[in-house]
DNA sequence: ATCAAAAATGAAAACGATTTCCATTTACAA
DNA sequence: TTGTAAATGGAAATCGTTTTCATTTTTGAT
């Protein structure tokens, strides 16, 4: 990983800067201090409430943007149209397990797919290169909570 | 499974009708004979090109929406925006390696989360209900295509 | 410190897939 | 045939995200 900061001197040529700009910086912030999963939007609405100049909403996707390639953030998708973001140890990424009932998610400690590349490498001669895979269903509790009163 | 065409009785309560209506029909002859991945518009202009009469993108949403839930024909979510859809055996699922530069799409022969459930179950005591998985890579050819030359 | 060029920023407009509204047409049981 | 529920289509509305573009900030050289 080469993250540096905006004063630093940066030769990167990639598609876009990678360096950490002040806006990037505090929506880093917010993610480091939040374990839950959060839309660009939860992100920009917990700065108004506490910067006083806080960055706009375009700034805060553009800043998601630099921070997932630089791997210090990922995207996630759950399928519903709103992309959502997480820190991740730098480089690394993880899915999820989302209940459907209340909505709360943990994360798998491994990658299912990583396990397996070299199998799909070998039997259909894909290289993978990245993957989407989320789980949905009812957690522990939710299903507890369901089952003596009876379904929905 | 339990379709029943729109002519016949229904005492379906669902969210929402369980007939083949000739809307979900005609877009079901599409996809039937279709072994790409087809988005709401690609059949919408499909049918335009060959029905009198074509159903309006309305229509064709709501009878994808249908066909889904009736286990005819599912939705893919690549993570691009855009939804795509496929037929299946009625009642199964089944996942993509998707080539990042020709775009073309294999699809696995079985699921990994599948076989996974137990375990899953077991070790997060998460009731599976439903997932995405789609894996994004390089196909055998573009490899090949790309080896001499150099990148991109 | 000063200056010009490059990068970052913000507000508003544009986008684009999907959904909602609502008035009209069609299907079908009686 | 007829009344009612379901289906349909077109236009408008949604809504997350991206683009545009003018302004501000940063940066590196002088």
């Amino acid at each position: 990983m080469n993250v540096q900061s905006s004063h630093g001197h940066s030769h990167n040529k990639g598609a876009q800067s990678l360096r950490l700009t002040k806006g990037a910086k505090k929506v880093l912030e917010v993610l480091e201090r939040t374990d839950e999963l959060s839309s660009a939007q939860d992100i920009h609405s917990a700065l108004r409430n506490e910067e006083d100049s806080p960055p706009g909403l375009t700034t805060v996707y553009r800043s998601l943007e630099s921070l997932v390639q630089l791997g210090l953030v990922q995207s996630v998708d759950f399928g519903d149209g709103e992309r959502r973001y997480e820190m991740v140890k730098p480089g690394e990424h993880h899915h999820h397990l989302v209940c459907e009932k209340c909505r709360n998610s943990v994360h798998l400690d491994q990658c299912l797919v990583q396990q397996l590349e070299e199998s799909i490498q070998a039997k259909y001669k894909f290289e993978v290169r990245g993957h989407i895979l989320e789980i949905f269903g009812l957690c522990e509790q939710c299903q507890q909570a369901m089952a003596p009163a009876g379904k929905k």
